[in-house]
DNA sequence: CACCGTTGTGCAACTAGTTGCACAATGGCG
DNA sequence: CGCCATTGTGCAACTAGTTGCACAACGGTG
């Protein structure tokens, strides 16, 4: 039940198109919720069926031609609730892991590799926040609203430090001492 | 396409039915796989049905009756196989980092208690799996097959290690300096 | 003007995970 | 013996996310 209140937030922030708001998606919530320009259609539809937002008298419902949206105080008051409800972390659910126990069973040829990959991503994105954060957070202000949006950054920031942490230990001891992979189907000749 | 493939590790490890596969899954492979004993059960049928696993003959086959299932030579293959495969990490899916996002504009009254909720949660975790290393990894032995399970419980440690170092910090800026929660609906008198 | 790339909206089918429930076998207990 | 908790298997319906595609409007270019 997330998504909706994802969209709600972004039309908070600012009304807007389907379009528009796929493309603000893929550069802040889009972040720790991502989603497609189909999927957001989709849940538009609904929100406006429940009452939640409208399309801004301005523009007009052709297809093919821009809807903008905005968010009702129906809206607004549903978003309220949602923030104040208690919900439990979801589950990590992670396939690296998950084939790391498998090549512990099956052998590991190419693991290494894989890991370096990762570690290639999680850098770009760790970098990624960290010009957000020079640009949009600098040390000085702390205007008291932003603080919310800077600890959601450094979440983010934090994060993806985790994995670029992880992974440069685990590829240090993968193709360090002993076998390479750690693969019990090819041991080391 | 994970599932089948943690439950063909599950069974490599050692034969068993729906049931115990279940059991095993909450303490070990679920920790980054989480799932249920009727997708499990659903699963287990069609990795049957595609020749990757049998049901053990010493078990008869009866509705309420015990199965036993072993992984075939294919099965093992097909995981082989997975593990090779590059797969990029899934993008993050957090409804916690979202509700903050949704605080910052609409108010956030208890948020600061879910983050402390979730504070304490995360520790425990981190706690079970401290446990685990303690109990299956002693410092000395590195057992060579290990190693990668090892690696794996790093993983998890590490990462409860970020989201308690994170939530920490974010409950001490929320209710240290400032306005309560941040919110710009009830600014504090 | 005809073509084509871009912007914009949207449907349909599929996949994977969740929730709720049904029901058979077994073994212990009153 | 009849009841009931436990172990064990499984179906059905639902929910949320993914993938693939259709098609309208607009603006520029040959």
């Amino acid at each position: 039940m997330s998504l909706p209140h994802a969209i709600l937030t972004a039309l908070l922030e600012k009304p807007s198109s389907g379009l528009e708001l796929t493309r603000r998606f893929d550069r802040s919530i889009g972040y720790f919720w991502p989603s497609t320009h189909q999927q957001i259609y989709r849940e538009l539809g609904k929100l406006e069926q429940a009452g939640h937002i409208r399309v801004l008298p301005a523009a007009r419902p052709a297809r093919g031609q821009k809807k903008e949206y905005e968010v009702l105080p129906a809206g607004r008051e549903a978003l309220r609730e949602w923030v104040a409800l208690a919900e439990d972390p979801r589950p990590v659910r992670d396939p690296l892991l998950l084939r790391m126990r498998a090549a512990a069973v099956v052998g590991a040829p190419g693991l290494a590799g894989e890991l370096r990959r990762h570690l290639a991503l999680h850098r770009e994105q760790l970098a990624e926040y960290l010009e957000i954060e020079r640009r949009d957070f600098p040390p000085e202000r702390t205007a008291d609203e932003d603080r919310l949006r800077r600890l959601v950054l450094r979440g983010g920031i934090d994060l993806e430090t985790f994995w670029t942490g992880w992974l440069t230990r685990a590829i240090d001891e993968l193709d360090g001492p002993g076998p390479e992979g750690g693969s019990p189907d090819a041991p080391t000749p």
